[in-house]
DNA sequence: CCAAAAGTGTTGATGTTACACCCATGA
DNA sequence: TCATGGGTGTAACATCAACACTTTTGG
């Protein structure tokens, strides 16, 4: 009887159906990145929200917004949900980070599914949600679960998507001028750039469009950019929107 | 009360602790990727492991090796479980490639962690599993699920960090010449490489030992290279072997 | 000797880095 | 006018693709 080989697959350790005693609850957390610039200052930063916890494991501690899986709808609707409802917030891009399901990286056994989202400069509505606070990503405190290594992690991949994609984008508003994207991959990269090879290389991509407006500030005025809608901030390959 | 806006969260739409009928299960599943060369060719294809179904969900289909995840275990664990259960392999890397859970992705709700492996040439064991084949990664029957969608997508992870990485070398056994090597890339981007060429690259990369060893076949006889096993088979960031 | 794969050399195209320099504006 | 950031030019350097060429073996 061929069904024998495959018992072995579904029953051996776990069965067809896991029992309630078994359960293993599914949860949807994103870390939400975007910049902001340090007042009386021209530094521009990293940073996140978090939401304090006023429940049972690791309460008073903060930790990334989420909540759990519904049944009813997928993954990147839950993590946009969840994340609308405890910050409000509603990313211009949001991509799946990693699936962190450690034995013991809750009291009880939670398998988290963890995206990560940039923010535009424009979406920052700044109504002040209760318990919801914004962090320096390079300087967080000690956070609830294993969130600390989530965001070493997220930001670990911002840093390096940051080198092969378009991504500095989705943390810029509609139009900008070469110098605003050059101090997003700064904050992100943690180093200077050459204003005269970044212009260069970001101009050859055809990644932006120029306008004719600009911006008139203090020098000579800057040419402001578009984005160009028909690149992708990132390829993600066969995957679409899908979960 | 500080608690009520938390409470938005974990109580709008989902309960603190799902009730069984929102019963969500997380099954784990592996994509397990080795070389085959076609009998009476010169042609290497990159082949990989499917059980056929048993059970009533896309029965006598083909599907992925898999099963559920026990409480007790993480998740990589569990792909290594599973997998050595259902096809006896136990791979040389193995790399969580993505959480799908689309809502339609199975008649009932089931959240799947699926990993992808490499396996060496020197681990296939050939104990014939009853229900496992071995197919061609670039013509594969309709498959059970969403598996055809999953393939290409680790089809196209595999295809894009052959070039940023030396992951090609976890489908080689030990000692193993240019050539193989070369023949391990040609398979995995589907092209021909400039030998010469190639050689540098993988020679200024500083990850292959030469050996005083050579192949002697039909022609001039090829040194013999070895890793570098201090160098990392893929950078994965401030992740380990973490679930 | 011959065929064929192993291995080396060379050249032009292309991209990156550093930095000198000019341009346009507000104050 | 001057200081400053916007914007252009350019030379040094590294990387890479294409391909001619030499070396070494089995037959």
């Amino acid at each position: 009887m061929i069904e024998s080989t495959v018992r072995v697959t579904m029953t051996r350790t776990a069965p067809e159906v896991p029992s309630p005693a078994d359960a293993i609850r599914v949860a949807v957390s994103t870390v939400i990145f975007t910049l902001r610039r340090l007042p009386g200052s021209d530094a521009v930063q990293v940073v996140l929200p978090l939401v304090r916890r006023t429940r049972d494991p690791h309460e008073g501690q903060w930790a990334l917004p989420g909540g759990w899986l519904d049944a009813t709808e997928g993954l990147a609707a839950a993590a946009s949900r969840t994340l609308g409802e405890t910050t409000g917030l509603a990313p211009s891009y949001l991509e799946q980070l990693y699936a962190f399901g450690a034995v013991d990286r809750s009291p009880t056994r939670v398998v988290s599914i963890v995206y990560w989202a940039l923010l535009r400069a424009d979406e920052i509505t700044d109504s002040t949600v209760e318990n919801v606070s914004w962090f320096d990503a390079a300087s967080l405190p000690r956070l609830a679960f294993d969130h600390n290594e989530i965001v070493e992690y997220a930001l670990w991949r911002l840093r390096n998507k940051v080198g092969y994609s378009r991504i500095a984008h989705g943390l810029l508003a509609d139009e900008f001028t070469l110098a605003d994207l050059r101090e997003v991959y700064e904050a992100i990269l943690g180093r200077r750039l050459d204003p005269a090879n970044f212009r260069r290389q970001v101009e050859n991509s055809g990644t932006l469009i120029p306008t004719d407006r600009f911006r008139t500030g203090s020098h000579r005025p800057a040419r402001l950019y578009r984005y160009n809608q028909h690149v992708e901030l990132a390829d993600r390959g066969p995957l679409d929107a899908r979960d």
